[in-house]
DNA sequence: AGGGCAGTTGACGTTAACGTAACCCCGAAC
DNA sequence: GTTCGGGGTTACGTTAACGTCAACTGCCCT
């Protein structure tokens, strides 16, 4: 409980590859709430953990409010099964999302492929007079 | 060469499903060229002919901007091979680009779905002792 | 005293693609 | 005469996630 490994803000941004205004970002917008010691932040090992999975959320295309929320369930409920499964759910409608929209992406892949064949016709013609 | 079928604002709108704000602002961007009677604007069939490619366009990603250039280079080249090859390019990028994404979101759905997965155990533990 | 660096706050800038008033004009209908 | 519908222009608002200053403060070094 003593050492707490605090971090300063660059080393912080080191370990994270993160920008300083980034951190101060996550705190204004309270994701992160670092010590102080004077002025000067200090993040604990709970930030860490909060930012690891905020970045790990950046990848699976939640906002950072959506993440504040998610984070805010881990806090309160001290692992209550009802914000455990709120979680839960939440993740999943996200997935489904997720999913969606790569169905949709690969639609439109599939789509402009064609029109790119089309595409490709269309310069062939020009090279050859298109007779056969 | 006549009968070039004038189409007025709400006609427009309710031919391709989009918001007067939204031609007007295509306008701004010079994505489209309506002729004016007085004030009010008239779209030509080249307008509906390039709306259709903008909102094809934007299936696929394509920034508006990007679709300005393209439609420009569809214009300004009467078709000449250089050009549709250029456009050939630009869309070829932008499928992988495209299919980058998807393979991103894919990776990250599996991901996702793995979290989910140990989500349920937890759950699961907490609904029974958790020994066996 | 002067440099130099690390850190802070505050506030405005950025990008995309429109939305949302607010206010004006014009012709037809009641 | 007036209200309604359908235009039009100008211009500010929105959302997300920071970037980019500017102006300080504090501390170590020499």
């Amino acid at each position: 409980m003593e050492d707490e490994e605090l971090m300063t803000i660059r080393e912080m941004c080191a370990a994270f590859g993160v920008t300083p205004r980034t951190l101060r970002f996550y705190e204004a917008k309270e994701l992160l709430f670092p010590q102080r010691e004077g002025q000067k932040r200090l993040f604990t090992r709970r930030d860490r953990g909060r930012l690891k999975l905020i970045l790990r959320g950046k990848r699976f295309g939640f906002s950072l409010e959506e993440m504040r929320q998610l984070l805010d369930l881990y806090d309160r409920g001290d692992a209550q099964e009802e914000q455990l499964k709120r979680t839960y759910e939440v993740a999943r409608e996200r997935l489904a999302q997720m999913e969606r929209q790569r169905d949709e992406l690969n639609e439109a892949i599939e789509e402009l492929k064609g029109q790119l064949e089309w595409g490709a016709e269309m310069i062939a013609s020009f090279r050859r007079p298109a007779a056969e």
